[in-house]
DNA sequence: GTTGTATTTAACCTATAAGTTAATTAACCA
DNA sequence: TGGTTAATTAACTTATAGGTTAAATACAAC
């Protein structure tokens, strides 16, 4: 595996199994036990994908009792965000021309077209 | 490598040399031999970067004479951004607590202050 | 101290990622 | 026709990802 931090993440993030941990985590911390629960693989199997993760800064461990609670960083996803950005024009200038066309459309045509979807596009940074 | 496009798509950048062709690729179409120039390594190695990048949907290649100039299809990272989005709020919120903590610094400390580290650990014994 | 529970480490297997060099295909050029 | 350029395919090597089972560790409870 690569050592820079941004392949690491990339890496960790590609295997189904370690994206449905970090979803699971999402909703809290929890042990390595219950994480394992709805896979049907080994429990060694499932501690090497939180190595990983936790190799890409995206999962902290701590300690208590015998168990080992896990908890996501998702701040770490950032930086994913972050590389992202310089290619988000792409896809986003399309979608501001497809509303443009479908305001056109809607200004001109029947009104019943008013409840469209709005587009997910992210609000300014904030302040 | 797994089958489903999302893994494909983290897979594929996980390489920095791909992420390299990408950025390439951004300021537009080229040849194989102008996106292995930068690179030490032989063009084999990076047809098949350019392969695993087409495997993900996020390149495409056309014909032109001998040429196959390859092309960034940005809009299939936009699976990925979807994807990141369940987990934006961990950082925005964060950052959010961390703006208001600095307001409240500013407004109620010595101005003279302003340029101290903050630490990030956790706000404010109320005193 | 012994037993039970949670988790990791060790040793191993198999598949595949990522690179190499050499051969092959495909198109152009003279 | 044969030569040159661009790119891919083939065959191979090496390293590592992702899984296994069995043994070891860490702590709790008795």
């Amino acid at each position: 595996m690569q050592a820079d931090p941004l392949s690491l993440k990339f890496a960790a993030l590609a295997d189904p199994t370690r994206r449905a941990i970090l979803a699971r985590l999402a909703t809290g911390e929890t042990s390595v036990m219950k994480l394992a629960e709805p896979f049907d693989m080994s429990l060694p199997a499932v501690s090497k994908h939180l190595k990983v993760l936790e190799g890409a800064g995206l999962v902290t461990r701590s300690r208590e009792a015998q168990w080992r609670p896990c908890r996501i960083e998702a701040a770490a996803l950032r930086e994913v965000d972050d590389w992202l950005e310089k290619y988000r024009r792409f896809w986003e200038v399309r979608l501001d021309r497809l509303e443009e066309y479908l305001d056109r459309l809607q200004s001109k045509d029947k009104p019943k077209t008013a409840k469209r979807k709005t587009s997910k596009k992210r609000p300014p940074a904030k302040k």
